[in-house]
DNA sequence: TAGATAATGAACATCATGTTCATTTTCAAT
DNA sequence: ATTGAAAATGAACATGATGTTCATTATCTA
């Protein structure tokens, strides 16, 4: 079959220019990036990379998207390394610090500081999405909280993406485990007591 | 004098380019702002930007000083509007959510989500200081903390930036004074277990 | 009124973008 | 091995933004 061939020759193409992309985002940051760059990184002519991409956003998207599927594949891996998956244990968060810690590279270039707005655009809405289910669980409906429940769920996933940034772009001075301890040290009492709740901290 | 007539001519050609910037940051967002863009805003002729400003990022920066001046004015008053001075209660973080209240305009444009990259590289460690030497004095040198005291410094700090930046982009729907203590009752007792310590929760 | 300084806008060089197209390469099917 | 379809190529081009230059005009002080 002709198409498996031209499949795997166009992925390869893909995957020079989003390893490129990668790179040079690590090297420069994702705002100073040309499509030229990209170009002579990954060794292609220019009119290759409009083939594949509508522009330097596009080729980026679609590395986010690779992301989602590398974490979506780590998460239905029943329990892999992870026991982290136990109904009642499960957190979000500890699955992202404990995937970054093996995707290093992709986590650093597309969430670390040198991978600016575009990805973040893209990646609150992601998180927000997998950890408002999570909250969902546990968060009440009371009116009466000391703090609208809109901010303390908005300041719980930011500091979360906060912390992740930081340690990605110190080069994770401390494991997956210790980053997520802290930030349930650091954000829990005060969601807590913010929406009179109490989750389980481990 | 002539100075004074030269000087007040440039501060006026200086105040439409700032005042075109901040109007064209909350209808498209800094990054989508050409300089010709700022012109026709401004009614001034394309060599006119480039006597004043290097680039683009040059006048952001300008009103970004400028906004620093006008805190600084703002917190020099003894006792202005603000018995938020007194020594041993001042909270910067409060100065800030009123100052914000103040100014809803420059600060919704520098601050906000379309203010972008640039300014916040310039608005973290600005706050970073200020933050930093109020906290000093509550910090203690234990080294055996439950979270590095740089983690904690940092959550500390981008927390209370995330917070400004929603408030100002969702239109201020809450006083400065409930602002902070949102902020307070969301970080404060972590950023405590954290650090073993006891800052007073006003 | 004269002299100095600021503002102007047209013209220009440079650079990145995204498109087009004729040509070449690659590879599966025969 | 040959062929034909899809993919890659790179030169050429149009467009639009950037930042500079300069001769001219406007503004204000002395």
């Amino acid at each position: 079959m002709r198409e498996n061939k031209t499949d795997r020759r166009i992925q390869r193409t893909r995957r020079l220019l989003g390893d490129a992309l990668l790179a040079l985002i690590e090297e420069k940051g994702y705002a100073a990036i040309t499509v030229q760059d990209i170009l002579d990184r990954a060794n292609l002519g220019r009119s290759t990379f409009y083939m594949h991409y509508r522009d330097k956003d596009d080729l980026l998207v679609s590395e986010f998207d690779h992301f989602k599927e590398l974490f979506e594949h780590f998460e239905s891996q029943p329990s892999a390394k992870g026991r982290h998956l136990q109904s009642s244990e499960y957190s979000p968060s500890l699955a992202f610090f404990r995937h970054a810690g093996g995707q290093h590279r992709l986590y650093k270039a597309l969430m670390g500081k040198r991978g600016g707005e575009t990805v973040h655009k893209l990646l609150y809405p992601y998180i927000s999405d997998l950890m408002k289910t999570h909250l969902e669980k546990f968060i009440p409906d009371s009116k009466n909280s000391a703090v609208p429940r809109e901010v303390a769920i908005h300041f719980f996933i930011s500091s979360f993406l906060t912390l992740l940034t930081w340690w990605l772009d110190h080069d994770m001075p401390y494991t997956a485990e210790r980053m997520d301890q802290i930030f349930q040290t650091l954000t829990l009492s005060g969601f807590n007591s913010a929406l009179g709740i109490r989750l389980t901290h481990r």
